[in-house]
DNA sequence: CGGGATAGCGTGGTATGCAATGTTCGGAGA
DNA sequence: TCTCCGAACATTGCATACCACGCTATCCCG
């Protein structure tokens, strides 16, 4: 057999979402998806299909289906008539967000002790020293990675697919968001402990502890968060306007 | 201002999921979406692009939108070039759905301790009071019916968008097991007394324990599916080949 | 008689053109 | 000068035509 698709995105984050098919479109969304996180398409953007298809060289109708999926991710909004624009949830739909997140990841937690592999808690391992020394070496994209590879590798390891899903959506979401949280927050090791702490329990198989870490964990984020959006919201008092 | 839309889907249940925008492809995807849960569209039946468009009387281009949306839901699956068929999830994904949903509608039920408003907690009353009625008037279908409205309520009571939002798309995808697990079922009372419970605990506020009840009300939920899954396995061997 | 290759058909995938709507800018009237 | 109305433009939404891929059935060769 052939090699399937040329694989459009060769974006630094190898598909953050598992799209269902093989499609253009498909891969068109990703590569949509990269921009929004990469901030290339900050929030309030609007997304103009012309454009946007002459610059990713497709036609108008993949670009559309991007949009379908986009939108039914929740990462654009459109308007009918109107035309889309990239999600620009209010503070308190991120809050609602990281709720949910923290949510699905310590579920994901609880079944990932159950059904952990010790090949992958073995990575998981690897994952944590990696992440540590990028700690230790002050950078800090190495470090979000490691982070974001870990929690990723959890909800894996739950082998919940509908449950991984819908992390991933929700995750897309809110990974711009951590991300820039993450490059400016001051103190920026408190989760270092607590993935320690995580790792031991899913070592010892400690199904309730760490659930009550996970749900914490991803609630504490979400302090860190506010400031920072206090501070992004003083800084530029409104970016949605062209 | 004006109506926004014409409503195409004029059927039992309102709009399970609230989709978008005002746009032709979402309201086909509505219309769809009932199709797949009436089971006019079984599980494993191909979605026909150019039948489908002539039935619904709409071109091929909105179509595709509606079968994109509903891929992002998981009710339908596409394979490049082969086309779109509706999900057959396999039991292993269906209790994966069930968890989660169980997780979500746990999740909802705290939060919804901490935002009910009386009027919605009057609501459920009401509706726990129908329901009953029902059950009464062995009415199958009606109970189906106020019990889905109960969970429903409850997820939108906990004022989180996100996890309305996801907490519909998977409940869409189990709402056919769930159907017609409620009609074939001998022993159907046994939610009588746990949404009792679970109204008591709302009412008192009590996150613990409604969230206790709730996850384990959707486990026994899937407990009575799995026996209805062996009895339709038996009865019909295999139904995917057309 | 059996297996493999090829051709035909049906399907989804993509592109482009046309129609409808929303927006904005300019002119005219008060 | 300000406001309201209208027309033109830009952008999305829809439909259709064309293309590529996969499936299948038949025919030929071993």
């Amino acid at each position: 057999m052939s090699s399937k698709i040329t694989p459009i995105t060769d974006a630094a984050e190898p598909s953050l979402l598992a799209p269902d098919g093989g499609r253009k479109g498909a891969a068109v969304a990703e590569r949509i998806r990269v921009m929004i996180i990469q901030d290339e398409l900050p929030p309030g953007a609007p997304v103009r299909e012309r454009a946007l298809a002459e610059r990713l060289e497709v036609s108008r109708t993949p670009l559309r289906e991007a949009i379908k999926i986009l939108s039914a991710e929740g990462l654009v909004e459109v308007q009918p008539h109107r035309g889309a624009v990239v999600a620009d949830p209010s503070n308190e739909e991120l809050r609602g967000l990281v709720e949910l997140l923290g949510v699905l990841e310590a579920f994901a937690a609880e079944l990932a002790c159950r059904n952990r592999t010790d090949a992958e808690l073995q990575e998981l391992r690897a994952l944590q020293d990696e992440m540590m020394a990028a700690y230790a070496r002050d950078d800090r994209l190495g470090y979000f990675r490691c982070n974001q590879a870990i929690h990723l590798a959890i909800v894996k390891a739950s082998r919940n697919r509908a449950l991984i899903h819908h992390h991933g959506v929700v995750n897309a979401r809110l990974y711009r968001a951590r991300y820039i949280c993450n490059l400016r927050t001051r103190r920026w090791a408190s989760a270092l402990q607590e993935h320690e702490d995580m790792l031991q329990a899913l070592e010892a198989r400690d199904e309730a502890k760490i659930s009550g870490i996970l749900r914490n964990h991803v609630l504490q984020a979400w302090d860190k968060m506010v400031v920072m959006l206090e501070e992004a919201a003083a800084n530029l008092p409104r970016r949605r306007a062209s």
